[in-house]
DNA sequence: CCTTGATCTAGAGTGCGCTCTACCTTGTAG
DNA sequence: CTACAAGGTAGAGCGCACTCTAGATCAAGG
């Protein structure tokens, strides 16, 4: 187990691209990362797990502004993990809700997938309160 | 019930901004918007559901150029009905890759929040592999 | 030595989706 | 006639999250 990385080898394990990769520490999103004899940084194995979980922040919509906050909390130790919570608490609240509103949207178009096909199936087009009249053959 | 709203009044019940209206309208978003004798736009009642429409695709995180690509088929008629109804689909099976990566990004979210509830039960912190131990204190 | 490949810093550029500014025209009221 | 609100156009600016460029430096191999 290689247990100190150099930016090529995290970015090609964690999918990131080397320029992003700075971008994220500049940005104070990856605390930790310590420099070699000629300047060069160095990554530690636990770096992978954390741009991991930085992804799934990500994904969930987090901004890079909250994932400094996070990550400053981080940085501080065990005496923030209470803070940490909370923060994921409500990220989470925040996630619960874009889920029910793409769910909502989901639902939505459906109908409008629904009035197609029946236009298809009968010929005739069913009525829509939606599509403008100057938008109808 | 008024028919011809100006772009103050559609501004007003669509919830969006005057120029927002007018940005749309210049990427091809919002077809056949008329104009008074004073060069003044004027829309119809139907332009409300088409907003709320092109809405709705955006909270589902269609790009305007789709937006546009769908408008231009809506503003050919009935005839590409089926093209539409194919976009539709093909977006639909997005935002269902959406919502499912999304509650997988929650549920991996929840794990972290139950290590932090489970930390603070103990007041030991748990084994994580994903916080570096530059992190820990 | 010299070259090669990886890395370094600072800063400019990109794509998206607006948002705002500057300045001009139009319709209505006093 | 004047004032004023609403609207018009063209184009600059913005926030976000990168992405890329230019030019210097460094370690290792031939």
């Amino acid at each position: 187990m290689v247990e100190h990385l150099s930016i090529g080898e995290i970015a090609r394990e964690t999918g990131r691209s080397i320029h992003a990769l700075r971008w994220y520490e500049a940005q104070g999103l990856i605390p930790g990362v310590t420099r070699d004899g000629g300047r060069r940084r160095v990554y530690r194995q636990a770096h992978v797990g954390w741009l991991r979980f930085l992804g799934r922040l990500k994904r969930t919509g987090m901004s890079v502004g909250d994932m400094k906050a996070y990550a400053a909390l981080a940085a501080r130790g065990g005496a923030t993990a209470g803070e940490r919570e909370a923060m994921l608490t409500r990220h989470l609240e925040r996630v619960d809700g874009e889920i029910a509103a793409l769910a909502e949207a989901r639902r939505l178009l459906e109908v409008k997938i629904a009035f197609y096909a029946e236009w298809g199936r009968s010929g005739r087009r069913p009525p829509d309160p939606e599509i403008p009249p100057e938008l109808r053959s």
